[in-house]
DNA sequence: CTTGCAACAGACCAATCGGTTTGTTATTGT
DNA sequence: ACAATAACAAACCGATTGGTCTGTTGCAAG
């Protein structure tokens, strides 16, 4: 990696970490600059402003951790065990940093999706590509689950609870809260099957 | 009410209207200002900074209408229906301006909970006061719910749910989603009977 | 009649914001 | 050897932020 691409890296590394903590907004440009050790006319010679530095964190940071993260889950044999697992595992293993800043997705979504159309769109986008992510696995096990389900609706369902759970733990900072919502819906998940 | 409490009320009001669209931190006093057509020395008169009339407005005016759009769902005969009515009224009244800006309560979860003490524990009473009254309604009717159920856990899990759809819906800018959502919660909600 | 305070008005302030511009350095092709 | 460009450094800029300070006005008590 050149020197040039590896500072683009930094940069893109640290602002992840400044907008998952404060948010979009909130995140100043300069504190990304005191932490990589660089100057202003470097930021600006990678990213043609601050709206586009967002969405280069978005893209090429946010979207390939989240979808690393639920991808492995759902491409289980037995999807519904794996989503469970995979819930089970993020509550386990869940460190008090994390609880308290909440899935970056859902952070940019709650602040950003009302204020810039750029940020929606590509919000909206993920969450999709998640929904049909959910849909395809659970219609690979059709057969095991319960007639009547609208999978779509059933996707949604899931991944709202999930984020809503997130927000819970946000002002309780207490991993039990999470745990519990996880629980109930573990419950929810296994009762879809026959 | 004298001038100066009316006054108040003014800034209270439009201070509450701004922070619901744009959140806390982007709110600009100068625009509330503006929008009151009053002075930065009548603004400072009645409150001693931003962060206290951010509680201010959280306290009188969140609060109430929170509490006063969930208690008379809880405090129907059935709970149970007067949630499921609740949700589906709410899906079919909400306007595009609710839809895109959310919950009140919910974004400044989101954005300040792990900004500000002050907020945190503010936000933290409330959602525990109203899990304690979806509790004691489910109590209420305890006899007519499934066994084993646990109801501190159910509670949290409607509300989380609740919250995640209103995120859905602020990228998807589409009610349908977040009706999706509402009638699956239902679904599950009904379950909850014997 | 005047003194005092409640209820503001509005100029002013330092700090910070995102963004621009100019300058410098190291490397590379010709 | 030289010109060109990539990759920055850093001073600078206007706008805006929350907050302060000094006035000013109207009413009410003495």
């Amino acid at each position: 990696m050149s020197d040039a691409e590896q500072t683009r890296q930094k940069i893109l590394a640290v602002a992840a970490e400044e907008i998952h903590q404060h948010g979009f907004q909130a995140t100043s440009l300069s504190t990304i600059l005191n932490r990589c050790g660089i100057s202003k006319g470097a930021l600006y010679y990678h990213f043609t402003n601050k709206l586009e530095l967002g969405y280069a964190v978005f893209e090429e940071n946010y979207i390939p951790v989240f979808l690393g993260t639920w991808q492995p889950a759902l491409s289980q044999n037995d999807p519904i065990e794996g989503l469970c697992e995979f819930f089970t595992s993020m509550c386990n293993s869940m460190v008090c940093n994390e609880a308290v800043c909440g899935c970056p997705l859902n952070n940019l979504c709650e602040e950003m999706a009302n204020v810039d159309e750029g940020f929606r769109l590509r919000i909206l986008s993920m969450q999709e590509k998640l929904n049909a992510l959910i849909v395809e696995s659970l219609e690979r096990v059709q057969g095991d689950l319960r007639d009547n389900l609208v999978f779509s609706q059933v996707a949604y369902f899931i991944v709202a609870t999930f984020h809503g759970a997130t927000s819970l733990t946000k002002s309780s900072r207490n991993k039990e809260l999470f745990q519990q919502v996880i629980t109930e819906l573990c419950l929810y998940i296994r009762a879809l099957k026959k």
